[in-house]
DNA sequence: TAGATTGTTAATCGATTAACAATC
DNA sequence: TAGATTGTTAATCGATTAACAATC
C-alpha cells in the first residue's frame, strides 16, 4: 500500500480493484467536476465535492484515494486534473457508440433524448424486429433490421446496445448483442438476462425505481434519499 | 426476534425495518412472481425465485424472511400469496399518480412511454414553466403551469413528481413538487437535490449507467452484472 | 418414512465513518 | 508558524453466504 509521490505509477495507474461502491459513486463526482469547471472554479475540496454529490466527505476521500494519491494537503483537489483522472479511471477517453434495440415507445423516445450523446454516448444506429418498423427514420436516423446488428456494430464501432424492447424480446435482443460484438449492454426490460461474464450488463426497470419510493413513502418517510 | 408460527402479526406485518438492501430487491420478486403467475404457476421455490431474480437463494430467503414467514417448508412459497405480501410491504395497495415536470426532451418521452401506467404508476399530469408549452397536449394531456402545481397534485391525489427538467431547473422543480405536497420524487437530473428528509427521493441517470458500465467494460469485462 | 425446502444462524466479507497524523 | 485539508487507519456497521436444523 505504499505510495510515494509520482514516481512510478502515475501513468495508467496500478488499475486492478477499485471497490464496487466507489465505481458507481465515481459518475457522481464526475458529475459535479465537470459543473465545477464550467463556474470557472481550479480546486475543490473533499467537503465541497461531497455537499454536491450528497455524500460524506470521508466517503469521497476514500473512493479518491483508490485513484492515486491526486489530492494536495491544505489545499484540495485540482479539479481540471482530477477530472481527468476519473474520467481515466472510468475509461470515458473517448465517445463509445451506442445502437438501441426495439423501436416501441421507449426506443424512440431514447432515440429523442439528447442526454446520452451530450455525457458521450452518441446514439449511432437504431434497430427493430418488425419489418414495417425498419426504413422509418428519428431524428435522421434510419430504422434498421436487427439481423443487421453484427455489419452495422462493426461500420460504426458501436461499444454499448441499450435493450428497449418489450420484455418477451429482450433476451433474443441480448443474445443478438452478444453476438454482434457490443463490449456492454444496458438493459430497459424488467427482467433477469443470461449474458456471458465477459460482457458487463446492468438494468435500469423505470418501475422499480418508483416501488422502491412507494415503500419509503408509506413508512412515513424517515429515510430520505435511500441510495 | 422470536416469531411464532401466524399468531399476533400475520397482519399489516411487524412494519419497522427491512434492509436497505432488501427493499431495493423486493421489486426484482415482484415482477418474477408476477410473471409466474402469469404462467399459471401456483408455488415456487426460492432456488427458482432466486434464478429468475438474478440472485443467490440463500439471499431470496433472507430476504423473505423479513417480511414474514411465509413459505411452507419442503414445499415453497404460494405464488399469488406471496406477491400479495410483497406488494402490501412495497406499498403497492392502489396505483400512484405521477406528475411529470419538464416538457422537453426527456419529458415527452415519459409522457409516451406507457411503462408507468402498465406497473400501477399512471401519468395523470405534465407541467411546465414555459408558457410557450403550455396548452400542447401529449397523449390526451395537456401541458399546465407549474405554478398550477398545488392544486393539481390536490385534483388528481398525485403522489410522485418526476423530474425531467434540464439540471439547472431540477432544483426548481423539486420545492415546487415538495410544497405542492407529493409524497415521493424521482429525479432524471444529474445532480444532487435538495429534499427535506419527509419526501423520500431517488435520481436515474441514464448516463451514470453508462459510465459505470465503461469502466467494467475497459477492465475486460471480468466482472459481470455488477449489482 | 424419505425427500424437499424453508427459516435462521453464524461466519465472512465489503462498505462506511470518525478520527488523526502527515503535510501542504 | 498556524491553519487547512488530505490520505489512511481502525472501528463499526450492514450485507452476503453457506450450512443445517426444523418441518412440511
Amino acid at each position: 500500500m505504499a505510495r510515494s509521490n509520482p514516481p512510478a505509477n502515475s501513468g495508467p495507474d496500478a488499475a486492478s480493484s477499485v471497490p464496487g461502491a466507489t465505481v458507481a459513486r465515481l459518475p457522481l463526482y464526475h458529475q459535479a467536476l465537470v459543473e465545477l469547471g464550467r463556474d470557472g472554479e481550479t480546486t475543490v475540496s473533499s467537503e465541497r465535492l461531497a455537499e454536491l454529490a450528497g455524500v460524506n466527505a470521508a466517503k469521497v476521500r476514500k473512493d479518491l484515494s483508490y485513484l492515486g494519491s491526486y489530492g494536495t494537503r491544505g489545499v484540495g483537489y485540482d479539479i481540471d486534473f482530477l477530472t481527468k483522472q476519473v474520467s481515466r479511471t472510468l475509461g470515458l477517453t473517448a465517445d463509445s457508440a451506442v445502437v438501441i434495440v426495439g423501436f416501441g415507445n421507449l426506443g424512440q423516445a431514447l432515440a429523442r433524448y439528447s442526454g446520452f450523446a451530450e455525457r458521450g454516448f452518441p446514439i449511432a444506429a437504431i434497430v427493430d424486429i418488425d419489418q414495417s418498423k425498419v426504413g422509418s427514420t428519428i431524428e435522421d436516423l434510419p430504422v434498421q433490421h436487427l439481423d443487421d446488428l453484427p455489419a452495422i456494430v462493426a461500420e460504426h464501432g458501436i461499444a454499448v446496445g441499450v435493450i428497449a424492447t418489450p420484455l418477451s424480446a429482450a433476451q433474443n435482443a441480448a443474445d443478438a448483442l452478444v453476438a454482434a460484438g457490443v463490449q456492454s449492454i444496458l438493459s430497459f426490460a424488467p427482467s433477469n438476462l443470461d449474458i456471458p461474464d465477459s460482457v458487463p450488463w446492468r438494468k435500469v426497470d423505470l418501475a422499480t425505481e418508483l416501488q422502491i419510493l412507494s415503500f419509503y413513502q408509506s413508512r412515513g418517510g424517515t429515510l430520505s434519499h435511500p441510495a
